[in-house]
RNA sequence: GGGCCCGUGGCUCAGGUGGUAGAGCGCACGGCUGAUAACCGUGAGGCCCUGGGUUCGAAUCCCAGCGGGCCCA
């Protein structure tokens, strides 16, 4: 089938929605990847989307770079694996699962409706919003293995993840202890630090006097420690005050009372107060001294613990009084100085943040409702010494945003501290992009690292795989499903045994005859998704698709997975396998709105990709947000923005309309052109150079992630290359008829541009592409493959040329000098001129403009072309200087600048420059002059103007001779012509008639170019006399009356 | 308190191996008319966050601030 003349407007929805039809009906995906079946391997691994809601901008963002990338590297040859991926399991799915069912608390689920239900509601859940999360991927043309995903909730997948932490117990990085850890009251679980969020919130800030139990130098025994406080409620727990050893710490008194603090915090706590300095000591000379509990009569169960002053390095004197309120069981590094110095780990808080009995009348509190009491009672005691409020960073949940607690608890970890070395070597063999993203963000991460809580306990998760028994201390981690049923008591396992509850039930025989129970917690979610790499292939239970993609070469997503999914692959991969699981790391930055805020549902900011779609379709999304900004960096949505890309679609769909339109008018065949029957001309060449140039700079930016500027590169060579410049240079030929070569050439380079266009806009956008690769390649040429997909990524550098690509840019500046120039002359485009004059000093632009000189005759609309170092007929005035020849010559100044102005300003200038001396004979006198007596000044000959550039000027002769009005007349005449064809809705190829009646003036003026007028109107004829037409209208050239009518012929 | 990134016309962003500041949008003015729900030209508009330093020369390199973002404590 020929070229088919498009669709006037681009409509981006029509066409997407049928190209996605074409892609499933035609199964193109499938196609395209048996394709590259043999060639060698490009392994991606696509880190999984939370399946709890609808995508949004940034999500849409993530999976487009990462298809570009991958449809790029597909048509450079490589075979390709794509499987999508879904993170199922965890608390935010808990959490909305809950809200549905109106639950409130765990016990709420374990009474109301059970575990199991539960479990089949949150998967049910995650299986919903699944299958809503790939249509929405699919609208923006996402091409991954949508059919065939991994599944974090899939058992096969599960296992992968037990064989892990097999692999953590082996290396005796499993270990289970008791320990300070973050702790969301309201999920009653642990927290990873990746799952806390940080933000500003009020607290009490406290000053708190506790007493010392020997008083050194208040007589009255009121000698007290002063320790400052934001979490009242971690006081009934108190066991210590740490100080530095090296610091200085004062005795202040004040009033009747003596308190020990931080010398040099004194001032900022009791600033314009009294006080007295007693006595100046170092840190340690405070160690072993002991003080009174100060909540002692409200927990009577503190009265049983010594309370000492200890050292402590971690002390600073940022702020607070340098003596520091210690309180093993809500601190981590209280804990620590607990365990060195063997004191009790107090912990008198149960799960749900509520005070147990052994917090006397706290007890059955939630912690943070007892601040108030707390401080009131120690105001009752006379010990607090000051109170107010501070609003500071703290923690929270990241779900369910309640503020996290520190809790003294039982939990498993993995031992990151012990592996940090290695973890830090693997990385260096990854490939950052950009580099600081590993080399110092993600460095530093890792440094700080410290071990990872795993346990949660929760419900909808991947059971932590670890029995142990009842009567001795054996426990055994199981690494499989087999090697569960082998070793269970039970041996009817069915069903989805290996989620809760189920698995619950599930014992092993002990060695020494016990029974072994499983640990029932589940584990942290990121462990689920650190371990896709080999889970997705389901290693270790299937080895020939580990051999065949491990390690990945790419993975890419957003700078909040830096302690994420960077971080949890790295370390479980290290763990399982000694090694990094990914090679190369795009880190991508986040979506903000206008006003550069992070999108979020409380802000209400959030944009959909679906509204941008239904505004402007996938591939302008696509293309917008891949070329907004360096991928790396944060990216503001702008909608004006999109207007913009929108624009460059129309243009180049534009492009596409016009070349159609004169392919399908000319049923020209591609397929058909041979270097005898076209015929090239330098524009053709320079279009052919640029597509090249601009595919290298492309292939390379696309190899290196550049994104941008793949798409800046793109979007300039579309706009100005090949709409502003090319399609007006070659307008002129489309209207030739029959087959003449040059305009052959013109179609055929045409052409050829396009399809490497398309062909390099198919990773980007690939509906619009695939669109205009059916139309213009595939339905004509019957050998083509079937989608541009299919397509190699391809161009020649042999085709670049960079002399001419100068030449061009050159030339284009001459021809809008010309332009400039005639516009300020008011002298229209429309009239030819005899000649322009490009003057120059430089020699390459003197080139340029002979050996493009057609290009400028035809754009600049004039006869001829002349280059020249200078202008010749510039006229130069010499005048006298007055400044100099004033004082020096008096009253014979009017006579030499008389003489001046006789002769010849060239003639003067030229014997000013050769012998630096001018004689001016006067009637009565010779008169020397000097170079500085004289000033020059230039002048145009009439009917001349003049305009610079970059490289020289250009001078215009708009002088109208008779051939000049002539031939402008007769354009205007065919542009009232055009104007009425246009009126009357005629199709570009219908031929006319036309009867002018003017005066015969006019006429003769025209007349002689009767046929060239015929043939751009595409008229027979063109009479003159009287009008009856069909279609008459009255006009007015210049200064003449006329009207004209035509008629289809 | 620490780590990383960013700060360039009104807006969104290029430039970043040191060599006279760029684009698009917007604004003002002018032009074109068979790609036309377009297009083109011209113009105005910048102490390239601030202050030091290196250098003949700094938007670019170094140091110190200030402001914004992300991550952590």
């Amino acid at each position: 089938m020929p070229i088919q003349e498009a669709e006037k407007s681009y409509q981006p929805q029509t066409i997407e929605e049928k190209i996605q039809n074409f892609w499933i009906e035609n199964q193109i995906y499938n196609k395209t990847k048996l394709l590259r079946e043999d060639q060698p391997t490009y392994s991606f691994l696509d880190g999984p989307p939370y399946c709890s809601g609808r995508i949004h901008l940034g999500t849409a963002w993530n999976k487009i770079i990462k298809d570009t990338h991958l449809r790029f590297k597909s048509m450079n040859g490589f075979n390709i694996r794509r499987q999508a991926g879904w993170d199922t399991h965890g608390l935010p799915i808990e959490h909305k699962v809950e809200g549905l069912l109106g639950l409130k608390s765990k016990k709420e689920i374990e009474t109301k409706i059970g575990i199991e239900n539960f479990i089949n509601k949150c998967r049910e859940f995650a299986i919903e919003n699944k299958a809503m999360m790939t249509e929405q991927f699919q609208k923006i043309g996402i091409w991954m293995d949508w059919d065939d995903p991994y599944v974090t909730f899939d058992p096969k997948y599960m296992e992968s993840c037990w064989w892990t932490l097999k692999q953590a117990h082996k290396k005796d990085l499993l270990v289970n202890d008791l320990r300070v850890i973050t702790w969301c009251p309201r999920c009653e679980t642990a927290l990873a630090l990746a799952e806390i969020d940080y933000e500003n919130k009020d607290d009490p800030s406290i000053y708190v006097k506790f007493p010392l139990k020997n008083p050194e130098i208040a007589e009255n025994g009121k000698e007290f420690v002063m320790i400052w406080t934001t979490t009242p409620w971690t006081l009934p727990a108190n066991m210590a005050v740490c100080v530095h050893p090296e610091f200085d710490y004062a005795y202040v008194k004040i009033k009747d009372e003596v308190y020990v603090m931080a010398e040099a915090l004194v001032d900022s706590l009791f600033g314009e107060e009294k006080y007295e300095i007693l006595k100046i000591v170092k840190g340690s000379y405070l160690e072993g001294k002991e003080y009174l509990h100060p909540l002692n009569q409200e927990i009577s169960k503190q009265k049983e613990f010594k309370h000492l002053i200890l050292p402590g390095e971690h002390v600073t004197l940022t702020e607070g009084t340098g003596c520091v309120h210690t309180a093993p069981g809500h601190g981590p590094e209280d804990f620590e100085i607990g365990k060195e110095y063997g004191l009790p780990i107090f912990c008198p808080v149960d799960d749900a943040g509520l005070f147990k009995e052994e917090a006397g009348k706290y007890a059955g509190q939630f912690v943070k409702d007892a601040d108030p009491f707390i401080i009131a009672d120690l105001d009752v005691h006379g010990f607090l010494f000051k109170e107010g409020t501070i609003n500071h960073r703290y923690g929270f949940c990241w779900r369910c945003k309640t503020p996290i607690i520190y809790l003294a608890t039982q939990q498993w970890f993995l031992k990151i501290t012990e592996i940090k070395d290695q973890m830090l070597s693997e990385l260096d063999k990854v490939e950052w992009v950009p580099s600081w993203a590993g080399e110092s963000r993600f460095r530093n991460w890792i440094e700080n690292a410290r071990d990872w809580t795993i346990s949660r306990q929760r419900y909808w998760g991947i059971p932590i795989p670890i029995w142990s028994c009842d009567d001795c201390d054996e426990i055994t981690v199981l690494g499989s499903v087999n090697e569960l049923k082998e070793k269970a008591n039970e041996n009817n396992l069915q069903g989805d045994f290996i989620h809760r509850p189920h698995v619950d039930d599930i014992t092993l025989p002990c060695a020494c005859g016990g029974i072994m129970k499983r640990t029932p917690d589940v584990l942290d979610v990121w462990i689920d998704s650190g371990v896709a790499g080999w889970a997705s292939l389901y290693y270790p239970q299937k080895k020939d698709l580990f051999e065949k993609w491990f390690p990945y070469d790419f993975i890419t997503e957003g700078h909040d997975q830096t302690r994420g999914w960077f971080y949890s692959q790295l370390g479980t991969g290290v763990i399982a396998l000694d090694k990094t699981p990914y090679q190369k790391v795009l880190m991508h930055g986040f979506t903000l709105d206008e006003d550069g805020r992070k999108m979020s549902k409380s802000l209400g900011n959030v944009v959909e990709p679906e509204e941008v779609i239904e505004n402007y379709g996938a591939d302008i999304l696509r293309f917008y947000l891949l070329w907004a900004n360096k991928p790396w960096e944060d990216l503001k949505f702008v909608w004006d923005e999109l207007k913009n890309v929108s624009k460059m679609f129309n243009i180049w769909w534009n492009v596409y309309v016009f070349s159609t339109t004169y392919m399908a008018l000319d049923n020209f065949n591609p397929l058909q052109c041979t270097p005898e029957n076209i015929q090239l001309r330098d524009e053709d060449r320079w279009i052919l150079s640029r597509i090249n140039s601009v595919a290298q700079e492309v292939t390379e930016a696309l190899n290196n992630l550049f994104f941008h500027k793949a798409t800046r590169s793109l979007n300039h060579f579309i706009l100005e290359d090949l709409s502003r410049w090319y399609v007006r240079l070659i307008r002129g030929r489309t209207w030739v008829e029959k087959d003449d070569p040059d305009k052959l050439g013109a179609y055929h380079t045409l052409y050829t541009v396009l399809e490497m266009l398309i062909t390099m806009m198919a990773p980007i956008a690939p509906h619009i592409s695939e669109e205009m690769y059916h139309n213009l390649i595939k339905e004509v040429n019957p050998q083509s493959k079937e989608s541009v997909h299919m397509l190699d990524w391809n161009y020649s550098e042999e085709l670049i040329d960079e002399k001419l690509e100068s030449q061009m840019d050159v030339v284009r500046d001459i021809i809008e000098a010309g332009a400039r120039g005639r516009d300020v002359a008011r002298y229209k485009l429309r009239w030819p001129v005899s000649e322009i004059i490009v003057v120059s000093e430089d020699q390459n632009v003197l080139k340029a403009a002979k050996s493009l000189q057609k290009v400028i005759m035809e754009q600049a609309n004039t006869k001829k072309v002349l280059t020249d170092q200078e202008f010749p007929e510039l006229k130069i005035n010499v005048l006298p200087n007055m400044k100099t020849l004033g004082p020096k010559l008096r009253q014979d100044v009017p006579r030499v600048a008389g003489e001046l102005r006789k002769q010849d300003g060239k003639t003067i200038k030229q014997e000013m420059e050769t012998h630096g001396i001018l004689k001016i004979e006067l009637e009565d006198k010779i008169i020397e002059l000097n170079p500085e007596d004289v000033v020059y000044e230039t002048e145009l000959p009439e009917d001349v103007v003049s305009a610079e550039f970059d490289g020289g000027s250009v001078f215009i002769n708009t002088q109208i001779t008779p051939e000049i009005l002539s031939e402008s007349m007769s354009r205007e005449l065919i542009r009232r012509i055009q104007d009425m064809r246009k009126d009357m809705d005629l199709d570009v190829e219908s031929n006319i008639e036309v009867e002018v009646n003017c005066s015969t003036l006019l006429q003769d003026l025209v007349q002689p170019h009767h046929d060239f007028m015929a043939h751009e109107v595409r008229a027979q004829k063109i009479t003159f006399g009287e009008n009856k037409g069909e279609y008459t209208k009255e006009w007015k050239i210049e200064d003449e009356n006329l009207s004209v009518s035509i008629k289809k012929a």
